[in-house]
DNA sequence: GATAAGGGTTCCAGCTACTGGAAAGTCAAG
DNA sequence: CTTGACTTTCCAGTAGCTGGAACCCTTATC
């Protein structure tokens, strides 16, 4: 299979499959006239990937995933714990996305936002806490 | 004041505040030894690019927020619009995170977790979404 | 005066995870 | 035989820094 029907098979675009390649995610055969030749595994494992990446998961925590999933031996336990960290960054990312919302949601309602220059969202940002 | 004063001041550190002046934020002036020498309005100026930047800016927006900031004749609405646009923007975010975070609290709760190798967040990322 | 510590300076490379583009080779259809 | 779609490689760029090397400046101490 040609790297262009791995991506309509894998919702990956080219440029990122040969880029997986690349850091050696998944690596292709490769024919006669030197095309990249995808079988169903590799196929399987790009939407393993696409959907891995989908869910957030950094690319060497793909790395693992793949990994124990090639794993006949592995331990659910140890998946289970990549999937509670990645989950404890998430917590912490939306913490931190939250308290900006916060903040600048009550900047935003105590702006009037016409054409006059005085702004309580400037003001916070130079300092003034008041 | 040399650059080591002006990070302690603004909280940036001083690799950051020489990114900013590479990328034209703001311009110290040089002394006689070619040091950076920057005045209040300089730290000022950093300190609201550190405080822009926690609550998530991105460069060019704090690039126009620092530019409005110092147009007397703004216009508040002016300031108001970029707020929003990126309150908007971590709204997005947030629903982002908030999706991958149910799904894999679905999943790893599924999980036994223990030394076998069955496993249902592996099964999903294969694709088995039963 | 020599020297060592603790600033400062420049420049280059690397991080994440791709993405765009150039130049060239390959293949199937008309 | 040419056209167009696909493929290849390689180089560069994105955001926002950060680390490191190699060197200069200032101050204090011996």
């Amino acid at each position: 299979m040609n790297i262009g029907d791995a991506a309509q098979a894998s919702g990956l675009p080219p440029k990122t499959i040969r880029y997986y390649e690349d850091i050696g995610l998944v690596q292709p055969d490769r024919r006669g006239n030197n095309y990249r030749d995808y079988s169903d595994t590799h196929v399987h494992n790009l939407q393993f990937l696409a959907r891995a990446r989908s869910l957030g998961f950094s690319i060497e925590e793909c790395r693992q995933l793949l990994s124990l999933y090639g794993d006949r031996c592995r331990a659910s336990g140890d998946v289970k714990a990549i999937a509670i960290r990645h989950i404890s960054e998430i917590e912490r990312k939306i913490a931190e996305l939250q308290a900006m919302h916060d903040t600048l949601s009550s900047l935003v309602e105590a702006c009037h936002g016409d054409h006059r220059p005085d702004c309580p969202i400037l003001k916070d940002l130079a300092g003034d806490r008041t």
